[in-house]
DNA sequence: TCTGGGGTCCTAGGACCC
DNA sequence: TCTGGGGTCCTAGGACCC
C-alpha cells in the first residue's frame, strides 16, 4: 500500500470583508462590499470581495461594482485596505506553516499543507483541520474553510463545499463519487471558455467529463486535456512545493475616464515604470523583457513586448523602451482605457 | 452588466542555429 | 528542384486564478 498523503486546502471565508467587519464590528451583520468606489452607480471597476450577507443580494467577486450598487444601494461599500489584509494574512500563513510537513500559500487567502506525517488516517486528519478552524479563530478572529483530501485539486475542491466555517473529508475511494455530480466549473483551471466549449459537447458534470476518452480530451484540449481527464478521476499528481520564484513584476491603470492625451499617457507610463523600479530595487531583481500594453476604450486589448540583449535595472532604460514600445499604440484616435507595464526574464543580481 | 490589478501558464509562428 | 529535424529564443495573444 502506498505511504498516506493527505494535503489541506485552506480557504479564508470572504477574507477582505471579514477583516473589515474584525476591525469595525459594527458592520457586523452588513452586506459589506470590497472594491471600486460605487459612484451611486457610475463607477468604473469591480468587486473585490463581498461579505455573505452582500451575496444574498447576487454581489459576487469581479463583478461591476455599477452592478453591484444596483443590485444592493444600501450596502457598505469600502476600498481595499491592503495593509490590513496582508498583516492578516501574514499572521495566519505563519499559523499554518506551523501545522505543516510542507507549506504553500496560493494567494492572500489560501494555502495548501501536507500534514502526511502529522496523522495517521483521514478520521484523524478532520480533527486536524477542526482544530486548526477554531486556533485561526481563537487567535485571528477570522474563519476559514478547509478541504481534506489526497491531492491539491481535492482539497482545494473540498475547501468550497462546506463554506464558510466548514470542513469537508474526501478520502481516495470516495473521490470519484462526490466529483461526479459537481459541475466541471468547480475543476480549478476551467473557466467560463472551457466550460462552454464542454457545454457544447453535452459534458456538465466532472461524471460526465470523467466517462469521455482521454485520447478524444487530448486532441481537443492539448496537455490540458489530459490533466482534466486525470482531474475528472480524482487524480492529482502535483506535490505542495515551498519554493516559489516571482517571473514577473507589473502594474497596470484603468484611468477614470478613456483618455487620448499623449502627455497624460507617458505621465502615468512613467509612474507605473517608477514603482515597477522601486520593487526591483527591493528585490534585487534584473530583468531582459519589458512589455507594454494598451487597452482601447472598447476593451481591444494589445501587448507589445522588447527582449534587451543583456539583463538590467535601470530605470531610464525601463522608461525609454515603454515609451518606445507604447508609441505605435497612439497613432490612431481611439480613446485608451488602460495602460500597463511589465518586466519579465528575472534574475537576480549575482547570478 | 460593462468589465480592476496582481499574477501564472500555455500555444503557436517565426527567427536562428547546428 | 521542390524544400530535414531538433532546440531555443522571441513575440503576441488568451485562459485562468485570487
Amino acid at each position: 500500500m502506498d505511504a498516506l498523503r493527505v494535503i489541506l486546502h485552506v480557504d479564508l471565508d470572504a477574507f477582505f470583508p471579514s477583516v473589515e467587519v474584525r476591525e469595525h464590528p459594527e458592520l457586523k451583520g452588513k452586506p459589506v462590499v470590497v472594491g471600486a468606489d460605487p459612484k451611486e452607480g457610475k463607477g468604473r471597476g469591480v468587486v473585490s470581495s463581498a461579505s455573505y450577507e452582500a451575496r444574498k443580494f447576487g454581489i459576487r467577486s469581479a463583478m461591476p461594482i455599477s452592478r453591484a450598487w444596483k443590485l444592493c444601494p444600501e450596502g457598505v461599500y469600502l476600498r481595499p485596505h491592503f495593509d490590513l489584509y496582508n498583516t492578516a494574512s501574514n499572521s495566519i500563513m505563519e499559523i499554518l506553516k506551523s501545522h505543516a510537513d510542507r507549506f504553500e500559500q496560493g494567494g492572500i487567502d489560501e494555502a495548501y499543507l501536507d500534514i502526511s506525517s502529522r496523522i495517521k488516517d483521514f478520521d484523524d486528519a478532520g480533527e486536524f483541520a477542526k482544530k486548526l478552524i477554531e486556533e485561526v479563530l481563537h487567535k485571528e478572529k477570522l474563519t476559514c474553510s478547509i478541504g481534506v483530501a489526497p491531492n491539491k485539486m481535492l482539497a482545494k475542491i473540498g475547501s468550497d463545499f462546506k463554506k464558510p466555517y466548514g470542513f469537508t473529508v474526501i478520502r481516495e475511494e470516495d473521490a470519484k463519487d462526490f466529483l461526479s455530480p459537481l459541475q466541471v466549473r468547480k475543476i480549478p483551471g476551467v473557466g467560463p471558455k472551457t466550460e462552454k466549449m464542454l457545454k457544447d459537447l453535452k459534458i456538465e458534470t466532472i461524471g460526465d467529463l470523467a466517462a469521455i476518452n482521454p485520447e478524444r480530451l487530448t486532441r481537443l484540449f492539448g496537455v490540458w486535456g489530459s490533466r482534466l481527464h486525470e482531474y475528472a478521476n480524482g487524480i492529482d499528481y502535483r506535490e505542495v512545493r515551498e519554493e516559489y520564484e516571482t517571473k514577473s513584476i507589473g502594474r497596470e491603470l484603468t484611468f477614470e475616464k478613456d483618455v487620448n492625451d499623449e502627455g497624460q499617457i507617458f505621465e502615468v507610463l512613467d509612474e507605473l515604470a517608477e514603482e515597477i523600479h522601486e520593487e526591483l530595487i527591493d528585490n534585487g531583481f534584473r530583468f531582459k523583457t519589458i512589455t507594454v500594453k494598451v487597452r482601447y476604450e472598447h476593451f481591444d486589448t494589445y501587448t507589445r513586448a522588447k527582449s534587451l540583449s543583456f539583463p538590467t535595472n535601470d530605470l531610464d532604460i525601463l522608461r525609454n523602451n515603454s515609451k518606445r514600445l507604447i508609441d505605435a499604440f497612439l497613432r490612431g484616435n481611439k480613446k485608451i482605457r488602460l495602460i500597463g507595464l511589465r518586466v519579465s526574464t528575472l534574475m537576480h543580481r549575482n547570478s
